[in-house]
DNA sequence: GCAACAATTGTTATTGTATAACATTTTATG
DNA sequence: CATAAAATGTTATACAATAACAATTGTTGC
């Protein structure tokens, strides 16, 4: 997850080493599923990694596709169970807009999603702006509204699609 | 819409007059339609005043079943051209966490969609905050992203379902 | 009016996304 | 090791959205 003023070295590039971050993800789940005495079973680790190593956002049944074995793929309830349990524990992201499931940069903090989605290669990137996050707060709570969880996805052009565009 | 000094007034309540303002959602998109030299045909309309008197957000197959007539519902594709068109227009927004749609309460302006919405009643109320907006284009801009469009959907409880929800 | 074209609607089929219901297997606990 | 809880397997289905093409309706210029 990045601040705003990191924003730009941030978003993955095309060429960025996207092996090693995949392997820090399932890491750091690990350890994090061993203090809260969850379980990473075999399908569920099986489907960060397959989100983790995933350059852009994953759809469910993309997933799927890459879990077939020689057996054919399983049943899609396999892998939307295995994402619950992924969501539930932060190491997966739901994005709404694109039916799509990235994995989470920083899934210690609890904290609001926030995304910059490039439209033209898909590559997300998750930012945590303070600003925005307290905008949000206050609007809702001048409605009375209280917050259980907050989306925002904002859909447009990464620098490097953008420069690719103007060629 | 509502600005967020006046959200507390603006949320819908369960008992608040929804059919005048279907009625008077219904009245500007005629005379917007006129003006922009487009055609609200009877399916449009049709699709448009059953979002418009929905207390909640309506999702597609919802509104087909309120379409249907003595011969059955039509098929769905009935449904999204309407509300393709009507999006266009900006009469209608989609809301991604919930594949629904609601009327927008102000299609004049053009205005990015931000919404609370309560998990318990399913109402909706659209606001818009200008900070918000500004600190979504700050980071956008810091990422050098350039933007297309932007949601932000909140879900929780609305005061009233909270209140509901103590007794 | 009417020919030609554009816009809209109708029809059928298909793809994609997600969950329900229930059976079986695996893991943790006393 | 018996039992309960958690996880997985299996089958079926509901919901969301689009594709492809035919038929109809509306618009425009002649």
């Amino acid at each position: 997850m990045a601040n705003l003023h990191s924003a730009i070295e941030l978003f993955p590039t095309p060429d960025h080493d996207h092996h090693s971050c995949a392997a820090s993800i399932l890491e750091a789940a690990e350890r994090i599923c061993a203090e809260r005495r969850v379980r990473l079973t075999e399908k569920r680790r099986q489907v960060l990694e397959i989100i983790a190593k995933s350059h852009t956002a994953a759809g469910a049944y993309e997933i799927l596709e890459k879990m077939a074995g020689p057996k054919g793929r399983p049943a899609p309830v396999i892998v939307y169970r295995a994402l619950d349990f992924l969501m539930a524990q932060g190491f997966v992201h739901r994005l709404a807009s694109l039916n799509a499931f990235i994995a989470c940069a920083n899934p210690q903090s609890d904290h609001g999603s926030q995304f910059l989605i490039c439209r033209d290669c898909r590559a997300v990137m998750e930012f945590s702006n303070p600003t925005l996050g307290k905008a949000i707060h206050e609007g809702a709570q001048a409605a009375s509204f209280s917050v259980d969880a907050t989306m925002v996805e904002v859909s447009g052009l990464c620098a490097a699609c953008a420069r690719a565009q103007h060629e």
